[in-house]
RNA sequence: GGGCGGAUAGUUCAGCGGUAGAACACCUGCCUUACACGCAGGGGGUCACAGGUUCGAACCCUGUUUCGCCCA
């Protein structure tokens, strides 16, 4: 065995070894309620993993390990999304390499073309994401635009079309004129930006003067149809009359709407409903022309003469200098204002009207919210629920149609001669209405959120019946980040309920997001990029994976750096020296048998087995309530602290034979049965290195993951051995502090120390039995018992302790002065204890209110600090007559 | 404007009603045959501020300050 840990030769043997004996293969079958499934929140395909998969999966994966060890029929269905949009970039940006648009090759060739990419690199997220470990059960990978899942977005579609939650309109949306196609509401990222209010006049074309209308936007003025004013403002006098519009000279009229904040601006505010959402509402309250002066494109057309062709910004500039020259300007001011931008290419997202296909929401939403109002749902943490409630409650129809060519095209069918819309499953031959064969399929395709939002039951065969479906619907647990609430958790839960007529999930996980050390957002821009698959070559996936588990709070964000890798790193580096260590003193072999009855145990033995037994418990508990990171953080201190910094080293002597071949014998049984819980436990966190050792112990049957998750419950519990370790280890605290107090070198053994006490109390049972492996552990040739009322030798150095005091001989070399010194501080600090002790004890209210094992206690520790003291100035005294 | 979350050791964070904890960093020693990727010992905190509830508050409540997200 290699005297340091390394990843390289243990990870991919693994899993190609996993793999091959198809470890994750799901089996439908048996027992419902045995099932645990998770569908993974499928990446985009043109993803490769970062951070936020790598905690996120780590996540599915610990929980998906630890049920099967648990006996659960665990499937986790990995896949990928196709990303419109984003995919459909990566694509025209190759085409463009080659100096042509995807309008040159058309729209046949252009899809051809995308699948060739994502055959060719679609791959690369899913082969990093077995680098982690993930125990997905590949065969059942999915995608987004497979044959079986497009039939799914169709069925969807249709259904709900013919139900009437899916209709087409000329609505107001919002526009990526870089992407070229429609966004819905939470596409749209919203940022503040310094802008200018431009205070415009408006004269009045019955009379005199003018009004002024505070805009933003002043090119879109000459899309202005109205002016409005709120009904209630002193400024309702001006409704009924008509104004010139200051480009282009058009009149229209002041109208009153209730939409107009009267405080805010001019309280005057310009009604441009081609170009802005809410002024489209006005419009269509108040039957207004709807004037369209900005292109597709994003350029000004021929309703702004003087003005074709100039972009957004140039069309502001000219429209500023417009204004300003013929004398409609009144003045501009600087403001701050929230602007919208496309979250795929951080394009400003223009208003804009055109005809798209749109989902009803509210009443799918509706449903949403029962389900979790009821229980049928629960999230974790709770509190996301509100975020959940808030956005469904205020639902907005979802305009779900993309013009791109990359995705689901939708399947609708204008006739051309009656101009009916056939819409079907199967692509019809001809209009369902009049039977005109010259029909044509609507060009623009399905938002990929729509495909993603049936995921969970799309990807288990639906709308064909199956055995999985069957079994493994509704999943168990949705688990990701918060900033993806709306796209995925709420959408999937509506369209679960319309179709499976049951929740996707019982569970939502929702974690934090991972950041910098500074605790800035990731993003190749700012070059804070932490990359996994780096990590994991530098590190291991283990080591990254502890990490990140160990790192998982609730409701914090978490800041990752290389430096908290590199401990989770050591981590590793020492489970594999302890069981280094451990097979060098299992020379005869492993012995799995259970202790034979009568075994000679010491006491570091039962509190070992004890501790064991109760980490099982907690982290059993703690994963079966989504509590990765607690149970990696108990597990870290439990095999560093418990295990290597205290039984390993006090198991020592009895391996070496100095307690006779029988304790070496019930000692090595003790440590192959704890190394063996110690990887079980271990395993769903860190399943490389476990699974490495687990085949080197030769623990047997199989793949670590294919050995249960012991009965822990019924084990002994070793009562008592827990306090009186504790005993043992203060007491070997205490003597090493003040061996270093004393200065004596590390090697040298000290003569002797005592340790003086009741002789009924715990600690001199502790000391009775436990003396000689003390005096190994602190070095000490001699440690003795005394009673309280022995005397105690000249020229020590001695501590208090909870029931007793110890002190060290160490004769001449004692510094008398340095020891009164140590002494009156120690004495101060334990006056101070008496006195809190004290005043509380005084207060009538504590005694009596107070529980009464509150008080008890309270009491003892008064006691024992009086004792400490007394014994303090008993020393301090005869230090000083000395 | 509405909502949510954070503020605890130099740093990153646990703890969430009964005498303040870890990791990293720091200081002192040690290559003690599992591990120097290590071991032992140590210093370091009016738990943001102000009120309140309670016998008792880092923890519960109210307000303030401040940082960060989300929605409008």
């Amino acid at each position: 065995m290699a005297k340091a840990y390394d990843p390289k030769p243990i990870e991919d043997k693994w899993y190609a070894s996993w793999m091959e004996k198809g470890l994750f293969k799901a089996r439908p079958g048996g027992d419902k309620s045995s099932a645990f499934s998770i569908v993974i929140p499928p990446p985009n395909v043109t993803g490769s993993l970062h951070m936020g998969h790598a905690f996120n999966h780590t996540f599915q994966d610990i929980l998906c390990r630890y049920k099967r060890m648990r006996g659960y029929n665990v499937l986790w269905l990995p896949g990928t999304d196709h990303a419109g949009i984003a995919t459909q970039n990566v694509v025209e940006r190759r085409v463009a390499g080659e100096g042509k648009s995807r309008h040159d090759l058309g729209r046949d060739e252009f899809v051809r073309r995308v699948w060739e990419w994502k055959e060719e690199f679609g791959n690369r997220i899913i082969n990093q994401m077995k680098k982690l470990g993930n125990s997905c059960d590949w065969d059942r990978e999915r995608f987004t635009l497979d044959e079986g899942l497009s039939r799914a977005v169709r069925t969807v579609f249709v259904r709900l079309y013919k139900k009437g939650l899916i209709y087409k309109g000329k609505y107001i949306i919002n526009w990526c004129s870089r992407c070229h196609t429609a966004l819905s509401d939470i596409e749209v990222e919203h940022e503040e930006h310094g802008g200018k209010f431009y205070h415009v006049r408006y004269p009045f074309v019955d009379g005199e003067g003018w009004l002024i209308v505070a805009t933003t936007r002043p090119e879109t003025i000459w899309g202005d149809v109205a002016i409005a004013v709120h009904p209630r403002s002193e400024k309702a006098a001006l409704a009924g009359r008509k104004v010139r519009v200051p480009l282009g000279g058009r009149e229209i009229p002041v109208i009153e709407d209730i939409m107009v904040d009267p405080e805010f601006g001019t309280g005057c505010v310009k009604i441009t409903p081609a170009h802005d959402s809410n002024d489209f509402l006005v419009g269509q309250r108040h039957s207004l022309e709807q004037v369209q002066v900005i292109d597709e494109h994003g350029f000004m057309n021929d309703l702004a003469p003087g003005y074709e062709g100039l972009s957004i910004e140039e069309a502001r500039k000219k429209a500023e200098e417009d204004l300003r020259n013929s004398g409609f300007l009144e003045k501009t001011e600087n403001m701050v204002h929230s602007v919208g931008h496309c979250y795929r290419c951080r394009t400003v997202v223009e208003p804009y009207l055109s005809e798209q296909w749109f989902v009803k929401a509210k009443p799918l939403a509706e449903a949403g919210v029962r389900a979790v109002e009821d229980g049928r749902i629960r999230w974790a943490p709770q509190q996301w629920e509100k975020v959940y409630f808030q956005w469904m409650e205020n639902i907005r129809d979802w305009c779900i149609s993309r013009q791109l060519w990359w995705g689901h095209r939708i399947p609708a069918w204008t006739c051309e001669d009656c101009g009916h819309i056939t819409v079907s499953e199967n692509d019809p031959a001809a209009c369902e209405k009049c039977g005109s064969t010259k029909i044509v399929q609507d060009e623009d395709v399905l938002d990929t959120w729509f495909s993603s939002a049936l995921w969970p039951f799309s990807t288990l065969g639906w709308p064909d019946g199956t055995e999985d479906l069957d079994f493994y619907y509704p999943t168990s647990l949705m688990v990701t980040g918060f900033d993806i609430i709306f796209f995925w958790v709420a959408r999937m839960i509506m369209m679960g309920l319309e179709f499976m007529d049951e929740v996707p999930f019982r569970d939502v996980y929702i974690h934090a997001l991972i950041r910098d050390e500074k605790g800035q957002k990731m993003s190749k821009s700012s070059g804070n990029v932490i990359d996994p698959l780096d990590m994991i070559d530098k590190y291991g996936a283990d080591a990254l994976r502890m990490t990140l588990a160990a790192l998982t709070v609730q409701g914090r964000d978490i800041l990752l750096s290389t430096g908290k890798i590199e401990t989770y790193r050591l981590f590793m580096n020492k489970i594999w020296n302890a069981s280094r260590f451990a097979l060098m003193n299992l020379e005869d072999g492993v012995r799995l048998s259970e202790l034979p009855a009568g075994s000679p145990l010491a006491l570091h033995d039962r509190w070992i087995l004890a501790r064991t037994k109760i980490v099982y418990g907690e982290v059993s508990r703690l994963l079966d309530s989504f509590g990765t990171g607690e149970a990696a953080r108990l597990l870290y201190d439990f095999v560093w602290g418990d295990l290597c910094d205290w039984y390993l080293e006090l198991s020592k002597p009895a391996l070496r034979g100095d307690e006779g071949p029988e304790r070496k014998q019930a000692t090595q049984t003790v440590i192959s049965g704890v190394f063996r819980d110690v990887l079980l436990l271990l395993h769903p966190f860190i399943p490389f290195v476990t699974e490495e050792l687990w085949e080197t112990f030769g623990f047997g049957g199989g793949f670590i993951e294919q050995n249960a998750w012991p009965r822990w419950e019924d084990r002994p519990d070793y009562p008592g051995a827990a306090e009186k370790m504790e005993f043992f280890q203060d007491t070997v605290r205490i003597l090493r502090n003040l061996r270093a107090e004393s200065r004596i070198a590390p090697q040298a053994f000290a003569n002797q120390a005592f340790v003086q006490t009741e002789e009924n109390s715990l600690l001199a049972e502790v000391l009775r039995e436990n003396g000689t492996i003390m005096e190994t552990l602190t070095k000490i040739r001699k440690i003795t018992l005394l009673s309280p009322k022995d005397e105690k030798p000249a020229g020590s150095l001695s501590s208090q302790m909870e029931s007793g005091e110890v002190s060290l001989v160490v004769g001449d070399i004692l510094d008398i002065g340095a020891e009164i010194e140590r002494l009156t501080q120690e004495m101060a600090a334990i006056r101070k204890n008496i006195e809190a002790g004290r005043r509380k004890l005084a207060n009538e209210d504590f005694v009596s209110r107070a529980p009464a094992e509150v008080v008890e206690k309270e009491k003892d520790r008064l006691a024992e600090n009086e004792a400490r003291l007394s014994r303090i100035e008993e020393n301090l005294s005869s230090l000083r007559r000395s």
